[in-house]
DNA sequence: GTCAACAAAAATATTTACATTTTATAAATT
DNA sequence: AATTTATAAAATGTAAATATTTTTGTTGAC
């Protein structure tokens, strides 16, 4: 039996305007295209070579997500960028991600638990290797998602997975846009390692709070950021 | 100062696509759109009067939504109706208006109060009226819905009101297909008015606990209406 | 005769190209 | 300076062309 995923981007793009939605999605979080920033057709038909009605298409989807903003007959927006965004997303996200955590883990089988530690070992394996590029960062971003994913993967729920799924990318942006270099700043491989540990040995309770101060810690330090650069 | 709020569609549409996905989505949640439906362009485009552009959009932006279904190169689908999502619907709707509801009381100030107080007078004067048509059915929605609403109105996380209220359009979909008259069968008169008492007093745990049974009572109803239906 | 494999043909979805409408910009006028 | 008017830019919508999927019909093997 397959199991349902949250995330619908998986196997290749069938249309133009899912290769649209993908790399829109991509560049929004990434930041390549700014918060707040005009999406003009025209600007957008040359940088990917995609006619205007599956770009229209892509955005008007994203929409859907929150990462786009449509203006009326003004066109389209990169959802903006604020501190209290953050909060609020890093509140949710704490939310959704306990809980689906919380129905994860007392029934995630042997294959869950080898996915777990898969995740966790490539993760580590990364944070302690020694190149820190830009492409080591993303990266450890692919990983970091990869573990928190597999963490969660055994919740029946597929609503709370989706829900879940979005806030971590919301999350996820706020993080690559805010440049914390999470990785230097805190002990977060220490925290991965608890989570880890909880998670095998089924301590629900103690999963929780871990993954609670995970998320916590991460929207403190993107807010701090934030503020930093509103400052100068 | 101008609060925002979770619902985009305030005002008149200003584009077709606008439109085209205020008439879907409606159509849609009081199923006068069957849940896995194909939509295909032809039939809506002599449904609405309106080009596949604007349609495509608006379906596009409805599968953000998860209400409608992307099937690769073959169209689009109505999102399907099936017990279990039901069920997860219901219990992340209880999650996340228990939370918002917990954060509006606190900081509900008396133009709060008085929202709260009017929503439920009206709600309470249409439920204990006589006609119960099928137009009464629609005006109790609206009046459910803006009592709700209004509960919940003084919270200030966008993001969670956003998820609230997503998860109360699926809520309300499901009860709609599955023709719960929750008027009749249960006393949900009696649910509201302790909602308002709670409110009022300013009694959050009261309140949660409160929204979690009338939700749970709403999702138990239709989960039976659905097994009825299926065993047909 | 039944079934499978294949090949048109029809239906449908998707995309592109273009026409229309609206909004933003800049110059000119009061 | 504010307002109007002309111009340019941009967004939106329509209609036709292209590509894909589904259906239908045919053939031939068993």
């Amino acid at each position: 039996m397959k199991r349902p995923t949250a995330d619908s981007a998986t196997g290749p793009a069938k249309t133009t305007a899912e290769r649209a939605y993908r790399l829109l999605r991509e560049d929004i979080v990434s930041g390549a295209l700014a918060p707040g920033q005009k999406l003009k057709i025209e600007m957008l038909r040359s940088r990917y070579d995609i006619g205007s009605g599956p770009l229209r298409e892509a955005m008007s989807r994203l929409a859907g997500d929150h990462l786009v903003e449509i203006l009326g007959q003004r066109g389209f927006l990169v959802a903006p960028f604020t501190a209290q965004d953050a909060r609020e997303i890093g509140d949710l996200r704490k939310m959704v991600e306990a809980e689906a955590l919380g129905q994860s883990i007392p029934i995630g089988d042997g294959a869950w638990e080898e996915r777990v530690i898969t995740t966790f070992h490539r993760l580590e394996r990364q944070e302690t290797g020694p190149a820190q590029g830009v492409e080591a960062l993303s990266e450890w971003e692919r990983l970091n998602h990869a573990f928190h994913e597999a963490l969660v993967a055994a919740c029946p729920s597929v609503w709370l997975l989706r829900t879940r799924d979005s806030m971590f990318k919301h999350h996820e942006r706020y993080r690559r846009l805010s440049r914390v270099r999470t990785v230097l700043t805190r002990d977060i491989h220490t925290e991965h390692r608890e989570l880890l540990d909880a998670a095998l040995d089924k301590d629900v309770e103690m999963a929780q709070r871990v993954i609670r101060l995970h998320i916590e810690s991460t929207t403190q330090a993107v807010i701090q950021a934030i503020e930093n650069l509103t400052d100068t």
